[in-house]
DNA sequence: CATCTGACACAGA
DNA sequence: GTCTGTGCCAGAT
């Protein structure tokens, strides 16, 4: 476990239930420009549990791939309360969590 | 709309 | 210790 990742997470169970955020956001909260860093640390999440990684889309609402795949991140997002049509979150935006 | 390039952590050689 | 390829991407071209 590095320090990178755990920044990563540490971020990210900051989105609440319901709420996504973006890799851009994400990269930014941690202090770095590479949001392909983050989501290598996401994609060797363990802790698929207690790392929501499903609450992260890309900077344009669509949802991104998913460990679990993308049909169980839209899942698990639909479960949250965040509406998802056509494999992007509709007007994510209102859903978006700034840290 | 398809590509290319940029930025960076990490695992494997 | 260095090099290379890869990764739940973004922004520009």
């Amino acid at each position: 476990m590095s320090e990178f990742r755990s920044k990563c997470y540490k971020e990210l169970i900051k989105v609440p239930k319901g709420k996504v955020t973006t890799y851009s956001e994400l990269a930014k909260a941690v202090g770095t420009k590479a949001v392909r860093a983050v989501g290598t640390a996401m994609a060797k999440n363990e802790k698929l549990i207690e790392i929501p990684c499903h609450r992260v889309v890309k900077s344009d609402g669509s949802i991104g791939q998913y460990a679990s795949g993308q049909a169980k991140k839209i899942e698990l997002l639909l479960e949250e309360g965040v509406p998802v049509e056509n494999g992007k979150v509709a007007n994510f935006k209102e859903f978006l969590h700034l840290f």
